[in-house]
Formats: structure tokens, sequence, C-alpha cells
DNA sequence: TGACACCTGCGT
DNA sequence: ACGCAGGTGTCA
């Protein structure tokens, strides 16, 4: 479900609500939700710890604990985690995998249709060789459009399995790829190392502009997206090429968009407006 | 690089 | 009944 801004959303959203928290409990409804350590030992684990601070790493929700310990939390593609406060009514929700109890009676509630989503809890050591192992940021200033040119240049693959890599750039996803490609004009298939500087600088202003855009509205709800606070976001209006369906025209050019499969992924884009470089 | 696995639900 | 879905990990 989530991208780089749904995430975002989430971690804004929850930051006010969560920090200075402390765990009284932790219950496991769906065992495989929980990696490191283990269901149990992670549910023992938790209890006293206190929330620090509200972090995100690519698409990762980070909690960071007084003690130094990381709570991860990865939503893939139909998690939610949601804050109830203090006298909510019980979750009712089949879908429910995880819940967390906090002293005061408030609670956090991650619920899961698909169960694909993975909470952890990592000491330090751990959760940095997690961050080191993930590709930039594409909202840091680091990630600069000469920055962008170097990665693009010393691989050659097909640019969006690499902008889809979260080793190569940290948080963007399928909807954001396919927005981000079609803004700057470029063919999902086109070889990365043949993409000119100037085509690399205005791929790179699109990817922080389309991810600017979709934070400033609070995320893209298509289906189970939901803020922290239970909330759909208002991006997909604004969305240009993603979903579309093949042949329906072009918002820019009016000639027909194109819908192709990519490394198992749906790909629409518009063969007038992006086309292809080098070889693909 | 691709195929498949992990899962459930929804639209056609 | 079938295909498809905001993701990623692991095989060959």
């Amino acid at each position: 479900m989530p991208e780089l801004p749904e995430v975002e959303t989430i971690r804004r959203t929850l930051d006010p609500l969560l920090r200075d928290r402390t765990i009284a409990s932790a219950d496991v409804l769906w065992e495989r939700t929980i990696g490191r350590p283990g269901p149990e030992a992670f549910a023992h684990a938790v209890i006293g710890q206190s929330i620090a601070a509200i972090d995100r790493r690519a698409k990762f929700i980070v909690l960071r604990f007084s003690s130094a310990d990381v709570l991860t939390v990865h939503l893939r593609m139909t998690g939610e985690l949601r804050f109830a406060p203090c006298g909510s009514p019980p979750e009712e929700s089949p879908h429910l995998r995880v819940m967390f109890q906090f002293t005061d009676g408030s609670q956090l509630r991650f619920h899961d249709t698909r169960k694909f989503g993975r909470i952890e809890l990592l000491a330090p050591a751990e959760y940095e060789a997690l961050s080191q192992s993930l590709g930039s940021e594409p909202l840091d200033d680091a990630f600069s459009a000469e920055r962008l040119a170097k990665i693009l240049h010393a691989r050659r693959r097909m640019i969006k399995p690499l902008l889809l890599d979260q080793a190569v750039v940290a948080g963007l996803g399928n909807i954001y790829v396919d927005e981000a490609l079609f803004r700057a004009g470029i063919h999902p298939l086109s070889h990365s190392s043949a993409i000119s500087d100037d085509l690399v600088v205005r791929l790179h202003a699109a990817i922080v502009e389309v991810l600017s855009e979709a934070i400033d509205h609070r995320g893209t709800t298509l289906r189970d997206y939901r803020s922290g606070l239970g909330e759909a976001g208002e991006n997909r209006t604004r969305l240009r090429i993603y979903g579309r369906r093949d042949g329906t025209p072009c918002e820019v050019c009016g000639s027909p968009v194109r819908r192709i499969v990519v490394n198992q992924r749906g790909t629409v884009y518009c063969p007038s407006c992006q086309p292809l470089i080098g070889d693909g």
C-alpha cells in the first residue's frame, strides 16, 4: 500500500500522539507479523519501553525508544497503524494483527488484511545495518541531481526497476515511479546509463515534486491506506498516469496511454510523451 | 532478470 | 472463475 508520502503522513500524525508514551503490553494476534526477535520475546521486550521519537527511513516507520532500541514497522501492501485514545471502543476488525497498550490506556493498533507487513525490535547496531542497506532519501538535501546522475550512469538497468530498488533510492514505489517518469518524459524501459544529464535533472525535479506534493495532500488512498488517525489521503486526484486503463487518452497530448508489465508490476506510460532512451 | 512466494479481497 | 493490487524476499 504505502510509499514514502503515505508512510511520512502516518509518521507525522502519530508523532505527537506517541511521543513519551510507555508500552504496558503488546498482544501479537498474527505471529508472522513479528520478525526479530520472535513473537514471545518481542512481546516481552517492548514492555516498559518509552517512545522518544518517531522517524521514517524509506518505507519504514521507526519508533525510537529511550533505551536506544528501535521498533520498525513496514506496512508492505495493506498494513495500517492507528492510534486509539484512552476509552476508544475495543477493536472488532478481524484484521488486527498486533496491539500495543500504553500505560495511560491508549493503544496503537496494527491492522493488516494481507499479512505481509512486518514489525521488528532492533538493537541500535541492527537498525544501523538496516539503514545502511537502504539507498538515498529522495527528499534529503544530499539527494541532488548530480547524485542521481551518478546512480543512473553507474548502472546498466532499466530505469523503472532501478528506481523501485530500495537500495538505490529509498521510498519510491509503483505509483510515484510511474508519476515521476511521466512528468520527466522518460519511458519506463529506458536504459539508465543512456539518460542525458538534462533529463536526469528533470527526473530529479519530478521525483522531488511528486513526493512533496503527495505529502502535502497527505498521501494517496486507492483503497486501504489511512493516516495514523484513520483519515484517507487526498492525493489520488492529482495522479496523472498511475492506474489509467490501457488506451485511454493522455492528459497532456491526447494519444492513447499504454499499460505494460515491468518486473511483475503494472506500468502505465504515454508512448508519445515518454520516448524510449537507449535499448531499454 | 524473471518467476514465484507470501495473503486477502475486490472488480470484471 | 480470474486477474489484479501502494511490497519485498528468495529462489533458479
